[in-house]
RNA sequence: CGCGGGGUGGAGCAGUUGGCAGCUCGUCGGGCUCAUAACCCGAAGGUCGGAGGUUCGAGUCCUCCCCCCGCAACCA
């Protein structure tokens, strides 16, 4: 697999700390990089914030800071806690950078000349001491969410995008490109909430608030979201600039990661804003759904938010990112409880992971003094079978995880471990020593071991940590043997040596403990 | 009649083009001893939300109804 791989986050909005739900949409981004990488591809990976804005102007002056401070704090946050989940991005925008600014006034003319832009008036309810606008849906009881007072209906001047213009070409491009909407039932929920009612203009500036890019032209106007964060994922890659060499090389994108509170403009506006400027569109928008929790959306006033940070500096990041990818179903919303996340720690990684390579290391040292046996064959009709299955569960994984299917794909994994489990049984290692069957006690060892790095190298794109803590305790380090290519050749393994005493990669936790813990972690 | 997604053994979920109803956890019984009270095997447990229909045969297709969740346009 060669050629390049371009894979965004969504720019997150930086009114506060971030959760687990914007770390999920950042580590399924990172997976997929990783992946990629490991398949040989030239990849690139952006994140960034969205920073521009009312709620931010009103966030700042809380603080007493200007709005460019608060920002630049609410990145390196952000910045601090991608390093803390070792996020291999390769490049942060923050959408208040210059690079990022001049481009949109320039793409913001180019519409304006070409007519896709018009000058109109934005009617909405506004609420006069929060100097807001509102949506009727976002009302609560007729009144302003925030303060609880009335609105009144208001007229502003704004400029609005013309979208009607781009809907054919819109729905053609659907229709054209299947992979372009993952997973495919967002497309319809698209085309029946929007698009085939009739697609309204977009409103593109605000005169009501002064945080915001400038329109060169107009300047009383900001350019109003959309057309300020969509672009970052181009500006970033230089467009329009001096040097487009990044842009050249990596767009379009290979995916843009999103969460479904944010598909509509990623798979409506995003696409026209490109049309518009007669670029090629994004090869796959990835819309994932939410985590909830049992009583449903987080909210703190619920007392049941979960941050990143809580669970990684307890259970580590390779286990918090295994639930995170794991508990996430493709077509629904993905549940978080401390019961299932100790379950799932136990089970699947103490039990099922770390076990099956503390009994194998353990076993090399017994029968061979830690040196494991050349491929000799399938003395046991059961070896063939486990060389046959590994393949197998490779090809499910790459199928599901290439259709970003991704809690799926893992779920192979899984089952190549509990497989690998099961072959101690069939073979009884235990027993060929006793019985002195040498030929096939020496493939048993083989074949754990071997099936142990096939385990590590697919677990690298997610669980970077435990793939090079197995690879070393099972004396793997010849990098050629930890190449996705290796993956082909099962018989390759020479010289090899574990390590003396195995360390147990996940130490089994008690459970009724720490489903305390983690639940007094929530109120807070 | 807004749109979309769900409703499958106690819990959480899989079920491509219709063909003996599966997985994980829990429960019960057994095996093994390399490993973590672990691992492996077996059993119990479901009229697949309800009612019709198509078919030799439907969880899977069609119609109607009920319940849950999300979205419903400029809030990220």
């Amino acid at each position: 697999m060669e050629g390049t791989f371009y894979v965004t986050t969504p720019i997150y909005y930086p009114s506060g700390k971030f959760h687990i739900g914007t770390a999920y949409s950042t580590v399924v981004a990172d997976s997929l990089k990783r992946y990629n990488k490991l398949r040989g591809k030239e990849c690139y990976m952006l994140t960034g914030t969205d920073e521009h804005g009312q709620k931010i102007e009103i966030k700042a002056k809380e603080a007493g800071k200007t709005p460019k401070e608060y920002v630049d704090e609410m990145a390196k946050m952000a910045k601090k806690l991608w390093a803390k989940m070792d996020i291999q991005y390769d490049d942060y925008i923050q959408t208040t950078e210059e690079r990022h600014t001049r481009i949109v006034q320039k793409i913001f003319d180019k519409f304006m000349e070409q007519g896709d832009i018009y000058k109109g008036e934005y009617e909405g309810k506004y609420c006069i001491p929060c100097e807001t606008f509102f949506t009727e849906t976002q009302l609560v009881d007729g009144k302003c969410p925030d303060c609880g007072r009335e609105v009144v209906k208001m007229k502003e001047e704004a400029y609005f995008f013309n979208m009607k213009k781009y809907t054919d070409r819109l729905l053609k491009y659907y229709d054209e490109h299947p992979d372009f909407i993952k997973p495919e039932y967002r497309k319809q929920e698209m085309i029946n909430n929007f698009i085939k009612p009739g697609l309204e203009d977009l409103c593109v500036t605000r005169t009501s608030f002064d945080w915001g890019i400038k329109v060169r032209k107009d300047p009383k106007h900001v350019v109003y979201v959309w057309l300020d964060a969509l672009t970052n994922y181009i500006t970033a890659l230089g467009y329009m600039s001096e040097d487009e060499t990044l842009f050249n090389k990596f767009w379009p994108a290979n995916v843009h990661v999103v969460g479904k509170d944010i598909a509509r403009f990623h798979l409506i506006y995003w696409p026209i804003f490109l049309m518009a400027l007669d670029l090629p569109l994004p090869k796959t928008i990835f819309v994932h759904n939410w985590i909830t929790m049992k009583d449903g959306k987080m909210s703190k006033s619920k007392g049941n938010v979960i941050y990143p940070e809580d669970l990684i500096d307890r259970y580590g990041l390779d286990a918090t990112k295994y639930f995170l990818l794991r508990e996430m179903p493709t077509s629904q919303d993905g549940l978080f409880s401390p019961e299932s996340f100790v379950k799932r720690y136990n089970f699947d990684l103490c039990n099922d992971l770390s076990n099956l390579l503390n009994r194998t290391v353990s076993m090399v040292n017994k029968y061979f003094d830690g040196k494991v046996p050349e491929y000799n064959g399938t003395p046991n009709e059961v070896d063939a079978q486990l060389e046959k299955n590994c393949e197998e569960q490779r090809e499910k994984f790459v199928k599901f995880f290439e259709n970003f299917e991704i809690a799926n794909s893992i779920q192979e994994i899984w089952n190549l471990v509990s497989r690998t489990n099961k072959y101690i049984d069939e073979t009884m290692p235990w027993a060929l020593a006793k019985e002195e069957q040498n030929e096939k006690l020496e493939a048993s060892m083989y074949h754990l071991i071997e099936n142990l790095r096939q385990i590590a190298i697919l677990i690298k794109p997610f669980m970077n940590e435990t793939s090079k803590n197995i690879l070393r305790q099972i004396g793997i380090e010849n990098e050629e043997l930890k190449t996705w290519e290796s993956l082909n050749n099962y018989k390759n393994l020479k010289g090899i040596k574990v390590i003396e005493k195995g360390e147990p990669i996940f130490m089994r936790l008690n459970e009724e403990e720490e489903i305390e813990n983690i639940k007094q972690v929530m109120k807070k």
